[in-house]
RNA sequence: GGGUGGUUAGCUCAGUUGGGAGAGCGACGGCCUUACAAGCCGUAGGUCACAGGUUCGACCCCUGUACCACCCACCA
């Protein structure tokens, strides 16, 4: 208000405009710096591992939600005054980091068979010390607040110990095995991978029906059956033809050979349940070696098993060698022109099938037969289930324990071995003999076994699936197999904040391993939330082109950088032009940029009961616009208490008003609301009660209410400094509360404001969480003021409707049986006359005549607002018009209920009552309104 | 084939003990009113997917249908 203000001589205030990029770097360097972010205290643990990002990933709009879920919770939690950890780090991720490097060499001109194991695996920590601490660095831009100094990699030296750990006891206690069994293998990527890494897709195929020759022991034809498939070359390893027992066409065929095509082979005709007479012919070929169930048969049967195929999935020597050597497409197309030109095929229809391709390399996949590494998973997942039956463990929302149990229970054993260099190297040694060693290193298993030099010990080559570590990560982060005080204070930890696409991959696997070896659970909840999508509800992809960076919606980005990164490095040209004008449509000015506090703001708002979330940028901008309201509503607090007595010292008398008293009862409340908000992981509804309160009530009334005490002359110091203590003890305490949700805004406001609230400490992260109390809330106050909000905003009503100016004061009558209405009136006189912007008030007695008015009804008073030069008849008629329909609208509701004998009758008498009420209150109302219109019209 | 979630205002979404349908954004009208035009004030807009049922009363509970999304399994 004073002169003293002015941006010159302005030490202590707030900067005039809000900038996010000038204030949350430096925020976080002095936090990162003080080493807030390490647990400290004695309070009672919790502790959150994030789940560790893909080393050689970059940050998405997914990672953004889910760390900013995280850090919400790690930061109330640490302002309960709880030890807090949040422990980060980063995963080795061996297929997809093994990618990214392979694709370098390729780059180069070589590749890593050229540079051989040990250079190749030098490149790739090479690649990781420059290029891997991308993500991490953008996890700081988001605010997170983990324990950088405890930051830990999945193929760190300590981790390494674990992994050894835990693969030798495993084996010890037999649950890990070697087995030569089908494995989905990828012939791109020359690797097993797991069931979960193959996904199968619905694709347009064909069913080619092949004529399979029955022939006696001489060789002779005597008739031919129909097969019909999908892979036709996968014949050349066919070792069986299969009718169901029950299909009368076959029986006098069951036990009879055949002489396969192409090959000569003579293979036997056999009957299995498994075969569905239905589809096809109701002859199914039969090749063990190359399809899941033809295995479980060739088992059944005591069938050879041929395998046709080499590690690249071209056809090998076990086949004619005519086909030898050839992609296994090709052969196909040979397969099946060789059937035809031999007459032996009968027809090919078209054919929807699903698709094996692996989640990485999107090749096919093939069943293929090989040695690899099985953990026995059946004695684990029981364990797992018992604990998220008896509740140790619980999912929210909890729908997503049916899709646990559902997958644990029908648990197939995991293949843990892979064909691949980078990666925990499989700690089993082989003899000449092919005899296996597991230990801890070659000396110690020569030293056990007592095997001399002579015998040479060579390294099993595999390493082990990524998600083998990942599932130790919440102890191995923690120091085990060593028994740390961190161990023993941070686990198991307190909830998994993750994505449902992970849960079979790691949430699963995590609880089945932490379980077997910790004897307790990982976690006791397990936050499931949504995918993050764009504003269509589409999924965000390079290939859409729809894909946005949340450090552009922090930093901002323009067009031309926009485009670039959408379009970059795409395959096809016109999905190019397609993505720039999307883009330009969508963008024209580029993205503005926002700042991370109104990003995340926007994450929790969207954030509901674990559904995807449509990320609108639309909802990033009004988010933005809140944290430029907070920063304003701020500094004209700091503008009125700044050098003022504002109350603090309790030894100074200070009088809270009515709305003083009205806005401490509403922040209880939003402080329940957002509380309850946080603990039943509803951030929605927790943002939306701070928003609310702090834009609606505390901005838009409170401020306002506060005008009067604080500039007019009519005031006790007394009376104003309460308004003062009010205004700043409400700001301070609303700043803690929405800490979690806005680190930075928060921080840097607080630290202006917590001196003239007489609070004390370094910083916000450390202040303690707001707490509801019930004895602050003034019902009184609470029914006054909000008595006063109905008599503004229907003298507001009135002047917008009329297009009377806001500047115009208004002289207003008021009018009522209900004495009270004129107490409320004069005890709130200054608040109304500011308000509403009023010149007189005037109370009308029983009897008494409004001039010539526009009129409105505040619940059981008149309010008029007199014509007299500004207001047009006619419209106070359209005006009146549409408050009498509406009313007449509800009184014929009401009445239909209250005529309807049965409603009457078995309604509770409350309920009844409340319609009585409400119909009289709507009548009396109505009749107002319809006299007014009657002197109106008349005039 | 089995299972889960969803369908509410133009858009994105809230709405838990069944008792007068809400928010944000957008739209429209009016305002540079001394914190804030990234703002202020006001207004309009919805047979709560569809069909039955239970109930005095259903967005809410039950049954079924349609469409969308996802998970699991899979017939060659």
């Amino acid at each position: 208000m004073s002169d003293q203000q002015t941006p010159e001589t302005q030490t202590t205030g707030l900067a005039k405009a809000y900038q996010p990029s000038e204030i949350e770097t430096p925020l976080y360097q002095h936090w990162e710096s003080q080493g807030y972010f390490a647990p400290q205290g004695d309070g009672e643990p919790f502790s959150i591992m994030i789940p560790p990002p893909n080393v050689t990933g970059y940050l998405h709009m997914g990672h953004g939600f889910q760390e900013s879920i995280m850090d919400a919770l790690i930061r109330y939690n640490r302002m309960l005054g709880k030890k807090t950890l949040w422990q980060v780090g980063t995963d080795h991720a061996g297929i997809a980091t093994q990618m990214v490097v392979e694709r370098l060499l390729e780059a180069e001109g070589t590749n890593r068979h050229e540079l051989g194991r040990e250079k190749f695996i030098d490149r790739v920590w090479d690649w990781k010390e420059h290029s891997g601490g991308q993500i991490t660095q953008q996890l700081r831009r988001l605010g997170a607040s983990p324990d950088w100094s405890r930051e830990r990699f999945t193929m760190d030296d300590g981790f390494y110990k674990a992994v050894q750990e835990v693969f030798i006891k495993l084996y010890e206690d037999k649950l890990i095995y070697r087995g030569k069994r089908l494995v989905n293998w990828d012939p791109k990527l020359k690797t097993a991978v797991s069931d979960l890494e193959v996904l199968s897709e619905e694709e347009n195929g064909f069913l080619w029906h092949l004529r399979y020759p029955v022939t006696d022991e001489n060789g002779k034809v005597l008739q031919h059956l129909t097969v019909a498939t999908t892979r036709p070359e996968t014949m050349l390893g066919d070792t069986a033809v299969a009718v169901n027992p029950n299909d009368e066409r076959y029986q006098d065929i069951i036990g009879k050979t055949i002489t396969l095509p192409l090959v000569g082979r003579e293979i036997p005709i056999i009957a299995d349940d498994y075969v569905d007479q239905e589809f096809g012919t109701g002859c199914v070929k039969i090749t063990p070696a190359h399809d899941f169930n033809d295995y479980e048969m060739g088992q059944r049967h005591k069938l050879p098993m041929i395998n046709i195929l080499d590690d690249d999935a071209n056809i090998n020597d076990n086949a004619p060698e005519k086909y030898r050597g050839m992609d296994r497409f090709e052969a196909r197309k040979q397969v099946v022109a060789d059937f035809e030109a031999a007459g032996l095929l009968e027809k090919i229809d078209d054919h929807k099938l699903k698709v094996p391709r692996g989640d990485r390399s999107g090749v096919v996949i093939e069943p293929y037969l090989t040695d690899q590494w099985y953990v026995k998973t059946q004695p684990l997942a029981d364990e797992a289930i018992k604990a998220v039956e008896g509740g140790d463990i619980q999912f929210v929302p909890k729908q997503y324990e049916n899709m646990y149990f559902s997958w644990m229970r029908d648990i197939q054993d995991w293949c843990i071995s892979r064909q691949l260099w980078w990666g925990h190297r499989i700690p089993a040694w082989y003899d000449e003999q092919g005899n296996v060693y597991v230990g801890r290193s070659e000396e110690e298993i020569r030293e056990r076994e007592n095997i001399d030099a002579s015998v040479t010990l060579t390294q099993d080559e595999d390493v082990l699936d990524t998600w083998f570590s990942s599932g130790l990560w919440t102890f191995g982060t923690l120091g085990w197999p060593e028994q740390t005080e961190f161990l023993k204070t941070f686990h198991p930890s307190s909830v998994l904040v993750t994505g449902f696409d992970i849960i079979f991959f790691w949430v699963a696997r995590m609880i089945m391993l932490t379980l077997h070896f910790k004897k307790e659970v990982p976690f006791h909840t397990v936050y499931v939330h949504g995918l993050v999508r764009d504003s269509q509800g589409q999924k965000m992809s390079k290939s859409k082109g729809n894909v946005l960076d949340p450090i552009d919606l922090i930093d901002g980005v323009d067009l031309d950088t926009l485009l670039d990164k959408r379009t970059s490095g795409m395959m096809q040209p016109q999905m190019q032009k397609k993505i720039t004008k999307q883009t330009k449509k969508e963008f024209p000015d580029g993205i503005e940029s926002y700042g991370t506090d109104a990003l995340r703001f926007t994450y929790y708002s969207l954030a509901s009961t674990g559904r995807d979330i449509n990320f609108d940028v639309g909802r990033i901008e009004g988010f933005r616009n809140f944290c430029n309201k907070i920063w304003n509503a701020a500094n004209y607090v700091l503008m009125n208490c700044e050098g003022q007595d504002c109350g603090q010292d309790n030894s100074t008398d200070y009088e809270l008003s009515k709305a003083d008293r009205w806005i401490i009862s509403l922040l209880q409340q939003t402080e329940a609301a957002v509380k309850e908000g946080i603990e039943t992981y509803r951030f929605d509804l927790a943002t939306q009660a701070l928003y609310n309160f702090i834009w609606q009530e505390y901005c838009s009334w409170y401020l306002e209410l506060c005008k009067p005490a604080l500039n007019s002359d009519d005031y006790t110091d007394a009376q104003k400094r309460g308004t003062r203590r009010t205004l700043v003890r409400v700001l301070e305490t609303v700043l803690r509360l929405a800490h979690p949700f806005m680190p930075f805004i928060t921080e840097e406001i607080w630290q202006k404001v917590k001196g003239l609230a007489a609070v004390e400490g370094d910083t916000i992260m450390y202040a303690t969480y707001p707490q509801a109390d019930n004895s602050k809330i003034d019902q009184n106050a609470i029914d006054d003021i909000e008595w006063l909000k109905v008599v503004i905003t229907t003298i507001r009503n009135i002047r917008g409707e009329m297009n009377i100016s806001q500047a115009k004061a208004l002289p207003v009558y008021f009018q009522s049986t209900n004495a009270d209405n004129q107490a409320k009136l004069e005890s709130n006189q200054a608040f109304l006359t500011k308000l509403a912007n009023l010149d007189t008030i005037t109370w009308l007695q029983t009897g008494e005549e409004a001039p010539l008015s526009a009129t409105g009804l505040a619940a059981d008073m008149d309010v008029f607002v007199p014509m007299a030069g500004l207001i047009d008849l006619d419209a106070e008629l359209a005006r009146l018009n549409k408050e009498i329909d509406k009313l007449e609208k509800e009184v014929a509701r009401i009445n239909g209920k209250l005529n309807n004998e049965k409603f009457v009758g078995k309604a509770p008498a409350d309920v009844v009552q409340k319609e009585k009420d409400k119909l009289s209150d709507y009548q009396a109302a109505l009749a107002k309104l319809v006299d007014q219109r009657e002197k109106i019209a008349n005039l």
